[in-house]
Parts: structure tokens; sequence; C-alpha cells
RNA sequence: GGGCGAAUACUCAAGCGGUCAACGAGGACAGAUUGUAAAUCUGUUGGCUACGCCUUCGAAGGUUCGAAUCCUUCUUCGCCCA
């Protein structure tokens, strides 16, 4: 078992710690750290993936990791990295999105054992926070004339068109209160994050120890982006989720199958658990012969197995089979459904199929072609085919078309697909 | 409070009375090539009942045969003066 710090190190995991001493406080026994989540949705995107995966590493590591839920400090909104003020959101809506976050992250920690993990959420302390109390007891040991030199909150203060608002410039305050919250009631002593939260988390180090004379400690993981500098997990179809309801496995399988060569190896390293060993020969694979794409292939294989289990990557990887090998007519009603289950989908009624529908206005405001001269323009360009076939602007579709369970499974270009059930 | 200027399609950005559904760039999408890549080349990028028609150039009015282009008011933003 590698130390924390080393295997973050050997991952290209590690991007600050604020102190020499935390490689020897993690030896020295078992240590509780956390890493908070905001409840911004009530999923988690593969950007926030990079925390539970610190976490997880750390519980590995031999030590306990501690879930913290923003309920309270997602009232708020987190300046750090936002140019612009943040909508607030309802209480209501904060309160779901928690309940609905920690499903997920029972997918990757353990939650039993000597080591298990636990969940918490600040608005169970924040939320009776007493205003003067905060102002008396927390207040006095910050200095605004340092608040003020932060980043988050100087970016906001030049600007002319962006200011900040006292909410917002008060966020900083609260996350190192629930530093010292977690230090006095769970021994918490480190705290995980993004490199965007070094500041944060330093604030909570500075009060754990002028209130308690306590000694805590803080790492933070390089901000990850892709070689050509954007932000991982951003499409444009919208983020890649970490829930089936918002990704499917499909697709989520998928992103990672499209991952660059020059990203592919480097993926493997911060997002999968493969040992270096295993990465190793993956990248001399990639390095002989990249357009087998074995990287690609371990890594989509290995997300998708810990995000959504071993069922569900069989059945990304036999939808991704079928489709991208363009023979789905051999497929039976059961496979074709559960394809059809990760795809767009829509209805087309019987008797309108009955009398034969043009294949343009088949396509038309699916997910396909949002609009008739378009649906005509990738027509034309033989870019659409059904159930693997080429269609042209003549072809015209009946129910003889439906494959096994009644469905079409459409398709543009190369990597959208689309299917249609009748109704 | 006063003065000046700007608002154009996904973004940036031309256009300043007809030839404007609106130059160009980026992005996006498709085709060829390929590895479900990258790079490259080509095409498309408001909608439709499609060699024509309809709706768009911050909003509402107006001038004109005709406006994104001129006038009025309003809204928002920027700059300058107080």
């Amino acid at each position: 078992m590698l130390a924390f710090l080393d295997e973050l190190q050997w991952r290209g995991l590690l991007h600050q710690s604020t102190s020499p001493q935390l490689a020897a406080h993690l030896a020295s026994g078992q240590r509780s750290g956390y890493a908070g989540f905001d409840p911004t949705a009530d999923s988690l995107t593969i950007g926030n993936f990079m925390g539970i995966k610190l976490l997880a590493h750390f519980q590995r590591s031999g030590h306990r990791p501690i879930v913290v839920s923003g309920g309270g400090t997602g009232l708020i909104g987190d300046p750090s990295g936002k140019s612009a003020e943040r909508q607030l959101l309802s209480r209501e809506l904060v309160e779901h999105n928690v309940s609905r976050q920690k499903a997920i992250f029972e997918r990757f920690l353990d939650f039993s054992g000597p080591r298990a993990a636990i969940m918490r959420n600040n608005v169970d302390w924040l939320g009776e926070m007493r205003f003067l109390d905060m102002l008396r007891d927390i207040g006095k040991h910050f200095s605004v004339n340092q608040m003020i030199a932060r980043d988050s909150v100087a970016s906001r203060l030049g600007g002319r068109e962006q200011g900040i608002s006292y909410t917002e410039f008060s966020y900083m305050i609260l996350q190192a209160y629930d530093f010292l919250h977690l230090y006095r009631a769970d021994a918490c002593s480190i705290q995980l994050g993004g490199s965007d939260q070094f500041g944060n988390i330093v604030s909570g180090i500075d009060l754990i120890r002028r209130v308690e004379q306590g000694e805590s400690f803080g790492a933070t993981c390089p901000l990850v982006t892709t070689s050509d500098g954007q932000k991982i997990g951003k499409t444009e179809k919208g983020a890649i989720w970490l829930t089936a309801d918002r990704t499917s496995p499909y697709r989520f399988y998928q992103y990672w199958l499209n991952t660059v060569d020059a990203d592919a190896v480097k993926f493997l390293h911060w997002f999968t658990f493969l040992d270096a060993d295993a990465i190793a020969v993956l990248a001399h694979a990639t390095a002989t012969d990249a357009s087998k794409r074995e990287a690609q292939r371990a890594l989509a294989a290995e997300m998708t197995r810990l995000t959504h289990g071993e069922t569900e990557l069989a059945r990304a990887r036999a939808t991704s089979e079928a489709i991208f090998s363009g023979d789905v007519k051999s497929l039976d009603a059961a496979q074709i459904a559960d394809i059809a289950s990760d795809l767009p989908s829509s209805n087309v009624c019987a008797d309108a199929l009955g009398a034969g529908i043009a294949i343009v206005d088949l396509i038309t405001g699916t997910s396909i072609a949002a609009s008739k001269r378009e649906a005509r323009e990738f027509v034309q360009n033989g870019a659409v085919s059904v159930n693997g076939e080429k269609v042209t602007l003549e072809t015209i579709i009946t129910s003889s078309h439906l494959l096994a369970g009644g469905v079409l499974l459409l398709r543009r270009g190369k990597k959208a697909y689309h299917a249609v059930r009748l109704a």
C-alpha cells in the first residue's frame, strides 16, 4: 500500500500541500480528511470526480474520508473561480440535491469497516450558527485586509462590471469554519480539494491554529484539463454526469473512448485506479500502435465499471460494438431494446408508418436533424442511415423497416444515433 | 445629474437607404481520408408548402416606393464631466 501523497504524486495529482509535515502526519496513524462538494445540482459530473478520487485514494491509503456536502455553503455560493455573482439556490433545492448526491459517493467510497467513510452536511452546523456568535467567535480571526487580497475576491473587486456581494465575500469564512468544526467533531485534520481551493483550505488551517492551537493540513490536486486546455467533461451537449439518469452508461463509455491519443495515458493516471505497471503496459501499447486505442478502451472500461458497475459496462460495450459495426439487423428484440434505451429516442405512430414516411420527415425534429433543411442536407450528404443502411431523399420508411421489437435505429454521421419506437 | 458612444445570427465582427437572410473569422455539424482519432481538403450553418415565400440585425413607433442602415421614444451597456 502506497502512502497517500506518494500515490497522488506518481499519478500527477499532487499540486500543493500546505506543509512538509503532512507526510509524517499521515504516516503516524489513521487520519481523517475531508473534501467538500457543492450541491448545485442533484448529480455530480466528472469534474467533481477528482474530489471523490482524492478521498478514495485517501481511504485506500489507510485513512478515513469525510464527504462534506455544502448544504449550508451551497446557499451562499463559492466565489472561487467564478467571474460573476451566483444565483442563489432555494433551501429545498439544495436539500434535495444533497440527498441525491449521497448515493453517488456510496459507489466510490467504502462506508463500512474500520476506515468507513462518513458523510457530513455543513447545514447541520452552519444552519444553526447565530450571526452574533459567528462575528464574535470566528469573524475576529479574519483580517479583511487579507481577505480582499485573495485572488477570488480581488478579481471581483477590480472589475467595475462584476462586484462581489457581502454574501459571497463571506464564503471563505464559512468554509474555514467547516474545517474547524470537523476538526473538533470528527478529529479531521486534513482538507483535500482542487488547486482553486488552496486559499480556502489555508484559511481553515489558520482558523484551527488560532482557535484550537491545533495543527491541520491540506493538499490540492491540479486543475485537470485536456491537452488543448479544455475542461474535462464539458461537451457541446452538456456535462458528463456520474449518474445514468443524466448521462447514459453508453454515452459515458463513449466519452472516454473518444479521448484523444495525447490525453489517454494521462487520463489513466488521473481517473482510474489502475496501478503503474498496468498503465505502463497500456502506454506502451498506445505508443506502438495507437490505432488499436488500447488506452482509450481501458480508460472507458475502467471508468464505466467504476461509476456504473460491471453489468452496465457490458451493456455499454455491447451497444457500442453493435452500433459501430453497423450490424444491427441480426440483433434480437431484447438486445435492440437495450440499445435503444441508451440512445435518445422518439416515437412514431403505427398508422403513419403503415402509410410510409419520407426519410426527411422522419428524422426532422429528432436528435438527428433540427429542421427539415438540415435533414435534407444530411441525407443528401449521405450522412444518414437507417438500421445500418444508407438512405437517400427518396427513401420511404414503412413498417417493413422495423427491427425486432418495433424499433428503428437512425444514425447521422459516425457518432450520432437515435432510436425511433413504434407508439 | 449632464455629455458622448455602442447594441447585428452560437461567439467575435463587417454592413451605414435598394444588388442583405446579411462580408469575414472562430466554433459547430456533415462528406472524403482515418482508428468511432489528430491533421488536411470540401460542403453546410434562420425557417418553409423551396429557382419562390416568410421571420430576423436591442424594443416600440415613424419617414420612405423601399431601412440592419435615416428620425423619435424606451431599455441595457461602455466612456467622459459633475
